[in-house]
DNA sequence: TATGAATGAGGATTCATTCAT
DNA sequence: CATGAATGAATCCTCATTCAT
């Protein structure tokens, strides 16, 4: 027991470094992050941050990889809604997209693009962690999902992948303007008409068409 | 003349430290940039940048403001090519499509929009300043070819600036990923594949119907 | 004449330096005190100060002579009121103890011997300067009057330079406190009263004794 | 223990950082004051002096205090030779102030002096700090004294604050001028002939009248 | 293991001074 | 002669990292 506790002692620290890691990144940037205030931030001293990841740079690698996972837990929950039961192809396709959307505006989601798009020449594996981890996933499923739905007869989407990239871009295509890349909040009622404009384009383009 | 020696010089130099700041900023991020290092990129003493722009915060903004005047530039002459003459609507598209991407692609772009998602939040001025400069004006300059082209009885878009932003949607929304961030530099037959689909799924969307 | 004009106008212009040389360098400190701010106070440019007086420390040097010629004047034009016509020598006393306070209070005079103070390390002549143009005669000066008393019988000063240096004291003895050096201005009547008491010791040490 | 050593060893350099502080400032001047050389001098790390302190001005602060606080003690302890043992007053008097010349004197306390000359437009508080911890004290202790020696027909000063800022007049008053701002260094000999001539006027002024 | 203390390297900014006009 | 512009040296302060306890 008394084992259990300090190694669970230990494992709630490196959480919570790891959470604050991301949450001082996401706010300062990497470089004008302090270990102190993260250490500060995560209850604990500053040489715990480096007995436990070694260097700034790895405590970077590892709060985005952490969050990236996150952020395919919150993306992929989304997506097992997108079955092909075929009740109503458009309410559904809108429901996901707005899901979808929340999600993309997530802060944590904003945050963690933010630090990717900062830091990819300083640290270019980043990219690879997160899309390895997240984005990458999210794109296939959201295929596999629409691969089905062709299948079934209510889509017409030779390349499921490409789709796949359209439907998302479609919805987010314009949420960097309107979220000022995160700095404001967009209202659920303008995600919801964003998504509806994307659903309308994106099924005007693959919605099988009426035979005849 | 004189004098007109003197202040070409001056303006020489204000404009060799813009350029050099940019380079530097894109590519170290601000909080990483040396000011020395951008004075010496830009062939003065590290006080002579002092002088024209009193901190590395002012800097920081005007080098933003003067790139994003140069992309306002670069992406209004691809859409001077997109006319109403009826041509081949389609080629048309594919054409302007292709040369956005390359604006879109443009290193000098990639470090703008790079820049900014850093950045934003130590200065979210600079978020105004590139969209009243230049974002914004693009898209509205699309716009407004796209109503012409509906005018016209060659599109049907009953809301040009939503058509718009989808069309850039669909153009750029796979490139982050392709490009890596901007780190990777996509080749032009990829960038021809990726604008035919999104005009592919634009037209299908809004082209004008077959009356009846 | 028109050489006239301009010769005035180096030296209106050599003055204004001076007097805002020695405000600087008073209300900054020499280090401070910065070679810009004297020029704009002055109204010319930073480089006319340069063709003037070379170098910050002459500057330093020519202010504090200008400004000790100042001092001497202010004082020695209250020493000439002490003459020996015998009318009442605690008055006479008195008043000049009065108007030799004022002068020291003056802020001009504190200035200086702040200056003075400040730089005596690095700038060991200044007292050399001040002395032989200002702090010396007054002091000579006051000796003179006070010998002369004592000749007519009206004082008993066997050596007057000691008294005169020990009026001086216990008239300013207590100012540096009450000025709160210089910083705190000292009104009129606690000058007055400050004067009284140190001439009431003064005369109680060396008025002639009453013979018998 | 283990504690009491790395504390101590803590206290040991925040002492070595304030007496290199002090002896900088006196010898430089606040702005001519460099941190480096003030970290050399105390052998210690930059960074130290700043992990102490937080920044310049602080350092200058509690260099000041702490330098007061030595100024006091050395003074306190010339004062309490001042008993009323009625011995001989005249030389009582002759050898305290002897010693308080030399305590004034002192090149700590001419710096100290000096440093407060300077500074006092910049760190109006530094006068506080000092005359709180120690003028003040000083001149209440002679009072004092002074008190008890009118009261034991010692003496006859009705007032003894007056007395006792009169007599510390007398015996500095010519001392700034005698050591040139504490760059000379003053014979033993010239402090006891400026001693004696201070205590003669004072006696003169001061000594119980003899009855009738 | 966790920590408080110490440090060395680095970066923004200022300023006296010089030079071309 | 007076000036605007340019500069190099110097200075305060921060921060990632290490070490003794």
């Amino acid at each position: 027991m008394g084992a259990t506790v300090s190694t669970r002692g230990r494992i709630d620290k490196r959480q919570a470094i790891l959470g604050a890691a991301f949450a001082v990144f996401a706010r300062e940037g990497y470089a004008r992050a302090g270990v102190d205030v993260i250490a500060a931030e995560a209850g604990v001293a500053k040489a715990t941050v480096y007995s436990h990841f070694g260097d700034k740079e790895t405590l970077l690698r590892e709060a985005i990889a952490a969050s990236a996972d996150q952020a395919l837990a919150r993306n992929l929950a989304v997506l097992d809604r997108l079955t092909d039961r075929g009740d109503d192809l458009r309410a559904t396709l809108e429901g996901v997209g707005l899901r979808l959307l929340q999600c993309y505006c997530d802060d944590r989601s904003w945050a963690l693009r933010r630090l990717l798009s900062s830091e990819i020449n300083q640290f270019p594996e980043l990219l690879d962690i997160v899309h390895t981890r997240a984005a990458g996933r999210v794109t296939e499923a959201l295929a596999d999902r629409l691969a089905r739905l062709s299948i079934a007869g209510h889509l017409h989407a030779p390349d499921p992948l490409v789709a796949a990239e359209q439907f998302f871009s479609l919805l987010s295509g314009s949420i960097d303007t309107r979220a000022r890349l995160g700095t404001r909040r967009v209202p659920n009622t303008e995600l919801r008409t964003v998504a509806r404009a994307a659903v309308d384009t994106f099924l005007k383009a693959f919605a099988q068409k009426p035979t005849g």
